[in-house]
DNA sequence: TTCTCATTTCAATGGCTCTCGAAACAATTG
DNA sequence: CAATTGTTTCGAGAGCCATTGAAATGAGAA
């Protein structure tokens, strides 16, 4: 993942109503959920909704396909996962060990340092 | 870490020149980095600067001690550590393997989808 | 077709962000 | 003391964000 494509998802996760959007997506599981459930759950006018699910969709962090006359929107775990590794490679001195949960730690003998320039 | 630190420190680290920052402070190590040097290193000015660093402080992500008139920002590694345990716990369905690197992937069975993702 | 439901688009608004220039503050040096 | 260096504070401006109400679109039902 490209710094900018970190930026963008880190800012479309950065909202309280996207946070918990998406985490109602995860929750939700592959097959995603119905707009107007999320609208429900969460208590979102939608097209306010729309617009959160727009700056999701542009992070790469939800898909959207037709049921019907239902969008079903999904959260995209590839995208979280790209997101997750860009933080420990670059937010952690190159180690994962710095920063990360002891559950998730991997051995790195030498630091990788600047995999991108820094810009 | 609670949802809104966890918001916040999103926040935090979604600006193209405060991830910068922030990266530099890492690679910098446990005992961080003066601002002027910071700002010479990423083209800044030394106001713009402050207000970037506010904002990580903020959010709990870097530390600032005086050493003589050089201010000294460091990064602080146990809340990205806790911003990326809330990610994995939030943002994974409660599992790990769901965005984790495939290094420590668990298999769950995938259910199969009705129609084609639009993305 | 007409009606209804689910969602999106449009336009407008207040608030927040990022950046800049100028000035102020703090600590060391002469 | 005054001068210099490193950083912060203040004030202002352009632009983006999140939300809203009203209108429009798309798809199925009557």
């Amino acid at each position: 993942m490209e710094k900018s494509n970190a930026v963008a998802a880190l800012a479309a996760l950065a909202q309280d109503n996207r946070l918990a959007v998406f985490r109602l997506l995860v929750e939700a599981g592959p097959d995603g959920m119905p707009a107007g459930q999320v609208a429900a759950a969460l208590k979102l006018a939608p097209n306010t909704l729309t617009f959160h699910f727009d700056r999701l969709r542009g992070a790469g962090l939800v898909s959207v396909r037709r049921d019907g006359r239902s969008m079903i929107y999904a959260a995209r775990y590839d995208t979280m996962n790209e997101l997750l590794g860009y933080l420990t490679e670059n937010c952690c001195q190159g180690r994962a060990g710095r920063c990360v949960p002891a559950a998730r730690m991997k051995r790195t003998p030498a630091p990788a340092r600047r995999k991108e320039p820094v810009t």
